[in-house]
DNA sequence: ATTGAAACTTGATCGTT
DNA sequence: AACGATCAAGTTTCAAT
């Protein structure tokens, strides 16, 4: 975990998460910091690597979110509820990933902490939920890859992701 | 899955993953397509909401990998094993997060894929690996909720995110 | 380290094919 | 739809604090 990264620094960057861009007028309207300020700061998070890249791939341990979760969960079947329970886990703060599963109301949840603290609430948290009965969890020790968003189609082949889409390879 | 996106679109996007950019100089630069028509692709992409905003995040289902896979792998305990086995994990096409957990040498995969044809290369994938014992998998019905990099700040509250890191909130 | 203003680079637009 | 040329917009730098 980095230690430079200050409020300001947190600030900035949940603005970028929240208005989803790195337009620094808009990081300045939402947080108030100078335009300039913000691509001072921004320019020392690249160079510390908290932000790995261009589009704002962040080092979760750099950020203090070296804590990983994951949890499944068993609810009551009923049909309606499945959506209304993956909403209520979805919304517990650490949770950032939330699969409904097949098997009977099966969900399997992903959650980045700050701490081995943060645990204890989380359980809390899933039993605060009436129609849950029972949870199960595990830390993960190390955490050998993850991608999301565009950095998923990092894990395919170009040539045999157009073939599965049916797609032929242009050649230029 | 949308089906206006054609193998420009596709290499468009790859070379934004692997480059880590969407400079339009740059991925004119890995693809050979002019700056204005890498415009004009990325502008139809983002009204079409096969990406989501101004940091790359990807509609999954529209780029065609609407199938997610949560893998259970148990392997031989032996010391120097864990890493290797999951690199060979992390390798495996359409494998996009590999966690180690605790336990008895168990891993935990999340796939995105194309198919559920897939699902099967998958499974021969896992069983090629010497040292692996056992899989289980189960498939996602529906996913609830998925953020990473920059993105799972969205799932904290800010002042408790402050907080945890022993930060005061700084009142401008 | 912060900032407002200037300088510059780049993304967005336009007109033609 | 593609693309080279142009313009508007954004990013980066700078000098002062």
């Amino acid at each position: 975990m980095n230690d430079t990264l200050d409020e300001r620094d947190v600030k900035i960057l949940f603005a970028i998460a929240d208005r989803e861009t790195d337009n620094t007028e808009i990081i300045h309207e939402e947080t108030g910091i100078p335009k300039s300020t913000v691509h001072y700061r921004l320019q020392n998070l690249k160079e510390a690597g908290v932000i790995t890249n261009d589009l704002y791939e962040l080092d979760l341990d750099e950020v203090g979110l070296g804590l990983t979760v994951i949890s499944e969960v068993w609810a009551e079947f009923d049909e309606g509820y499945h959506e209304r329970v993956g909403e209520q886990l979805a919304d517990i703060e650490g949770i950032n990933q939330v699969y409904f599963t097949m098997g009977d109301t099966d969900f399997v949840l992903i959650g980045r902490l700050t701490s081995r603290d943060m645990v204890e609430r989380l359980v809390e948290d899933y039993e605060s939920i009436d129609e849950i009965n029972r949870t199960s969890s595990k830390f993960v020790i190390s955490t050998i890859k993850t991608s999301e968003g565009i950095g998923t189609l990092r894990d395919y082949d170009r040539k045999s992701f157009l073939e599965a889409h049916g797609l032929a390879d242009e050649t230029e």
